[in-house]
DNA sequence: TTCAACTTAGATTGATCAGTCAATGAAAAG
DNA sequence: CTTTTCATTGACTGATCAATCTAAGTTGAA
């Protein structure tokens, strides 16, 4: 049915890459020329496949979102001790953005760009926050179950916590590339929490 | 010994207008000429006074950087219950990052747009975020001292933690306008810190 | 072959960017 | 009054921005 030659380039994998520019530069600062390189594309073959920048850049945002909510999820929704699990996540991103040159969480970068301002935009971040939180909710809901924590704690705010912690921790690693201060900040939530 | 006619503007003035723009929209998206129409002047006086976009976005940023690592030391070292103080500081950053139009902290946004590719930039934001990690510190050892919590808690990591979640939820809270997300967040906080 | 559908590359557009340059105006010193 | 010094204004520069347009190339169906 479809007719003339196919694309010259896997546009998942493009994407990708356009993602990691938007990442690590923010929307602002990504210039459309600049993605054009890094693709090796001509203009009207960005265009035609992704649009104008803003879509280009809320197909670059879902992407990452997805990504991440669904690492969140797959790490905290198994069985076995729910605080250990809460734990291992949080050390991991104390891994993660301690390495020179990490560029934090994508949905924090933005958030700071953005606010609200762009209702599209703060939908897809709300949406994804909610999933993560969603995901500690029930981690510390099975935590109780289980005994690991007290029941006199509200799950709920637990969780909004644990999403500002991981936020935080991605955003201040950014400019401080030092493992004692990721890694602090998490010793710091998980002795508290073990102690709930 | 001055000759020539004085400034029809207050420099001063006109700096925390500009930190208002600069704090609002990043760097990047606020232009010169925004900045210009904002302060009613000339191009020429405003290059004269501040120097280029980089210098007088470092000036912009070191008068938010000043007010705010003040606030959080004039909140925390006093007489008194320390832990209450910690509350108080972060429940106030909870009123003001729940308003509507509320952008969030300008040193939050500052890491975010330019992480650590800037020396100069990262070294001010490191340094007002390590004053107010030690006023948190001293805060922790005053409690310890008061009995208000126990000895086996890492009074640094603590503070690194608090630091962490004022920029979480400064964060979350630019696109996330609802009040319960940034109290609940402090409200866990200051119930995990209290059985500290 | 023929042609329609599609992709490609690259020039181009008008807008906007940061930053500069005369030209003028105003106040203080001599 | 004259001169010096500074502040002011607004036009201007070259670069870069996102986005479009033109023209050519490629494929598969008829």
């Amino acid at each position: 049915m479809t007719r003339g030659p196919d694309k010259q380039f896997d546009p998942d994998e493009a994407l990708e890459k356009v993602m990691n520019l938007f990442w690590a530069n923010g929307y602002a600062a990504t210039g459309m020329s600049e993605i054009q390189a890094e693709l090796g594309i001509g203009r009207k073959s960005l265009y035609d496949t992704f649009g104008c920048k803003r879509t280009l850049y809320i197909k670059a945002l879902e992407k990452y979102a997805r990504m991440a909510s669904a690492r969140t999820v797959n790490a905290l929704n198994r069985d076995g001790p729910a605080l250990d699990q809460v734990a291992g996540l949080m050390r991991d991103y104390a891994d993660m953005n301690a390495e020179p040159g990490s560029c934090g969480c994508m949905l924090g970068g933005c958030m700071a760009e953005f606010g609200d301002t762009d209702t599209q935009i703060a939908e897809i971040v709300r949406t994804h926050l909610g999933i993560m939180q969603d995901a500690f909710f029930q981690a510390f809901e099975r935590a109780k179950q289980r005994d690991e924590i007290g029941l006199e704690d509200d799950s709920r705010d637990m969780a909004r916590m644990c999403v500002a912690i991981i936020q935080g921790l991605s955003l201040v690693g950014r400019t401080e590339n030092d493992p004692d201060v990721t890694h602090g900040i998490v010793d710091a939530t998980i002795r508290l929490l073990n102690r709930a």
